[in-house]
DNA sequence: TGTTAATTGTTATAATATAACATTGTGTAA
DNA sequence: TTACACAATGTTATATTATAACAATTAACA
């Protein structure tokens, strides 16, 4: 089989609603609120949330076990991810900065190793929350 | 109070064990691990984790669920964590590089976003398992 | 010594995620 | 067009990770 071109009912309900929300949203509240389209249990959401991670359209905030929707270049730098994160308001903006992810892209460790994939996770306060 | 500078009982507890199995581990895992130095309840392990966090003689690999001990000049960058992850062995280090780590902290985001702390997770394959 | 904060102990429960298995759908090629 | 392989679905149950709430105890220190 071809790779998948169309996304499948499931994968498209979860896409949707996690681009209508357009911020971090947890795999149990999507599936409160997908519930009227027919999903009806977790895994429905876990397996659709797999595969978009997998093609890049979604990205995990992995500290905060949230879901996003992909805002680079229509999701062509899924395995090298940034963002920053509000620790007041818990706003999270994706970064997309071609010379930081240039730098990550071609980092050596000493070990060694080689990296195909990486998620980069900044804190701190946002504009708004700086103020107060 | 003064800062703290002698842990508590309980924390002592699971940081030598962190410390001994020199890997990443989990908290139930701990927890098992623990019991016969009368640590009972997951909030206990729970507790422990949190103040050797927040005091950084411990990390937390969010992509793992998973905590090590500090491997950098005693813990003086703990708010700044780099680590390398094999996909296939699951082995983590902890990435010191001072021009990485000098690099990050000087990051500034187009939004104006005043970071105080990040954590990267690389993945690939380490040395051993790139071979096989 | 009294006060405050940190730590502990304990039970219960919340939140996040996967196992297992049966069934259905879909692309491809014989 | 049928047969195969694989992807996706539906469903129930359960595993894993983490916190709420509250009472009791300990430690620092003004």
């Amino acid at each position: 089989m071809l790779k998948q071109e169309t996304l499948s009912k499931n994968q498209q309900i979860v896409l949707d609603y996690i681009e209508k929300v357009n911020e971090p949203i947890k795999a149990y509240s999507i599936l409160h609120n997908v519930q009227k389209k027919g999903i009806k249990a977790p895994l429905q959401v876990y397996r659709a949330l797999d595969k978009l991670v997998e093609i890049g359209k979604i990205h995990k905030i992995e500290s905060r076990n949230a879901f996003v929707a992909c805002k680079n270049s229509n999701c062509q730098i899924s395995k090298a991810t940034a963002f920053s994160i509000c620790e007041n308001c818990e706003e999270v903006s994706e970064i997309s900065d071609s010379k930081l992810s240039k730098y990550l892209k071609n980092f050596q460790d000493k070990a060694g190793m080689k990296f195909n994939k990486y998620n980069l996770e900044f804190f701190g306060l946002c504009k708004k929350c700086s103020i107060k």
